[in-house]
DNA sequence: AACAGAATCAACCGCAGAGCA
DNA sequence: TTGCTCTGCGGTTGATTCTGT
C-alpha cells in the first residue's frame, strides 16, 4: 500500500482555480498572511487542500511575480545556474525574485533544453545518433558536461574565481532587492483567467507594500531553501575578508583576468574556421543567449581531444547529478583549506595551466560581465517594489 | 474547416526534512 | 530519541492551446 494522499477528505476539489476561490485565499492570506496552510481551508471554507491553496499562493496569487516573456538575462541566468546548481529550481527561483520555481522549471523543461539540445546537435552532430537513444538530459548533459570539465579548472582557480563571483553574484542580487519603483505589470501573452489573477495579485500588492513583515515571511520561506547556496557563497565573501593576500592581489586577479580573456579570444579566433559551418545556426542561438563560449569549449574541446589529455587528471561524468555532486564536493570543502592549500608559485602554474584550459564557461563569463555592470545596464530586470 | 500532433503550463503527487511535543 | 505534523521541493501529469497539414 502506498502512502495515503496528503488530501484524503472526501469533496476535495482539484483542477483549476476559479477567480472565486483567487479572491477568498487572497483575502484571507491578506488578513492573515501567509503560511499555516493546513488551516486555510478550514477557514476559508476552500475546498481545497492546504498544499493546493500553498501552491496556488505561491506560484500565482503572490504579488510581485512576473509571468512569461523570459528575457535573455534570465535564460542566461537559468541556464547558469542549473548547470551550477542542478535541478533545484527554489534555489534557482531565489535568483529570479519574479519568476516561481514552478516557471523556471517548466520553461527550462519546453524551452531551454530543447535550444541546448539543438546547439548540441549543430556543435556536434556526430552526436546525434548516439544522442538520439538519451533521453531529453542529453542537452544537459552536454552542457554540464562541459561546465563539469571547466569545474574543476574554477576550483583550482576559485581564490580569484569563486570571490569574484560571489561578489558579482551578490551585488546582483543586493542590487535586484533593493531596486524599487518598477512597475510589474509585465505584458502577459495569456490572456482569460492568467490576467484575472495578476489582478488579484496586484491588488494585494499594496497591502503588502504596507505589510513588510507579511511580505517577509513569505520570501522567507521562499529564500530559506536556498540558505545553502548562498552560504557558500557567503563563505566565499568572508573568506576573500580572511584572506588579505587574495583581496588585496585583486589588482593581480584583474590582470589574470585578463589573461584569460586574452586567451579567450585567442581560442574563439583560431576555432573561427571550424566554427563556419555551425556559425549561422549558432548565429540563431547567440540571438538568444551568449553561447560564444559554449562554442569556445567545443572547439576546445576538439583540441583537447586531439591531444588526449585530461583535465587535471579529472575525469567526469555526463550524469545530471554530476554538476551538484562537485558543486557540493567545491562547497563542502573548508574554503580557507581550499584557498591556503593553493601556494603563490601553485597559483602561477594554475594560471599558466589555465592558458590551456577552455575558456571561461557561461557562468564565469555572465559573472564577469554582471561584475562590469554589462548585464544590469543591458538588460535591467524589472522588479517588484516589494524586493 | 477539421483534424492530429506538438507545445505549453497549471496543478497534482509523493518524498524529504524541519520543527515540535 | 522517537514519532507525528506540516511545509517545501522536484518530478510528473493532463487539460488546454497552438501549429501545421
Amino acid at each position: 500500500m502506498g502512502r495515503p494522499p496528503c488530501c484524503d477528505k472526501v469533496g476535495i476539489k482539484k483542477g483549476p482555480w476559479t477567480p472565486e476561490e483567487d479572491l477568498i485565499l487572497a483575502s484571507y492570506i491578506k488578513d492573515h498572511g501567509p503560511g499555516n496552510w493546513r488551516s486555510v481551508p478550514t477557514n476559508t471554507g476552500l475546498l481545497r487542500c492546504s498544499k493546493s491553496c500553498r501552491l496556488r499562493w505561491t506560484n500565482y496569487l503572490r504579488p510581485g511575480i512576473k509571468r512569461g516573456n523570459f528575457t535573455e538575462l534570465e535564460e542566461k541566468m537559468i541556464i547558469s545556474l542549473q548547470s551550477l546548481l542542478g535541478n533545484k529550481w527554489a534555489a534557482i527561483a531565489s535568483y529570479l525574485p519574479q519568476r516561481t520555481d514552478n516557471d523556471i522549471k517548466n520553461y527550462w523543461n519546453t524551452h531551454l533544453k530543447k535550444k541546448l539540445k539543438k546547439f548540441h546537435s549543430i556543435l556536434h552532430p556526430h552526436h546525434l545518433g548516439s544522442s538520439s537513444s538519451s533521453d531529453s538530459s542529453t542537452s544537459f548533459q552536454f552542457f554540464s558536461k562541459d561546465y563539469s570539465s571547466s569545474y574543476d579548472r574554477i576550483r583550482n582557480l576559485e581564490h580569484h574565481h569563486l570571490i569574484h563571483q560571489n561578489s558579482a553574484l551578490n551585488k546582483f542580487i543586493s542590487s535586484h532587492r533593493s531596486s524599487v519603483g518598477s512597475n510589474t505589470s509585465s505584458t502577459t501573452s495569456t490572456i482569460s483567467y492568467a490576467s484575472s489573477t495578476e489582478n488579484i495579485s496586484r491588488l494585494l500588492e499594496g497591502w503588502m507594500k504596507s505589510s513588510p513583515n507579511k511580505l517577509n515571511s513569505s520570501t522567507a520561506l521562499k529564500l530559506k531553501a536556498t540558505q545553502t547556496e548562498e552560504k557558500v557563497l557567503t563563505n566565499g565573501n568572508n573568506n576573500s575578508k580572511n584572506n588579505n593576500h587574495n583581496t588585496s592581489n585583486s589588482g593581480n586577479n584583474n590582470l589574470d583576468d585578463d589573461k584569460l580573456l586574452v586567451k579567450k579570444v585567442e581560442v574563439q579566433e583560431s576555432c573561427n574556421e571550424d566554427d563556419d559551418l555551425i556559425s549561422n545556426e549558432a548565429d540563431y542561438f547567440e540571438s538568444l543567449l551568449t553561447f560564444d563560449n559554449i562554442s569556445n569549449m567545443a572547439c576546445w574541446e576538439q583540441k583537447s581531444s586531439s591531444d588526449s589529455t585530461t583535465i587535471h587528471g579529472s575525469t567526469t561524468s555526463a550524469s545530471p547529478e554530476e554538476p551538484q555532486t562537485t558543486t557540493t564536493t567545491a562547497a563542502t570543502t573548508p574554503i580557507e583549506d581550499r584557498v591556503d592549500s593553493i601556494s603563490e608559485s601553485d597559483r602561477q602554474g594554475l594560471i599558466e595551466d589555465d592558458q590551456n584550459q577552455p575558456p571561461f564557461s557561461l557562468l564565469e563569463k555572465w559573472l564577469l560581465d554582471e561584475a562590469t555592470g554589462q548585464v544590469l545596464e543591458e538588460d535591467p530586470m524589472e522588479i517588484s517594489p516589494i524586493f
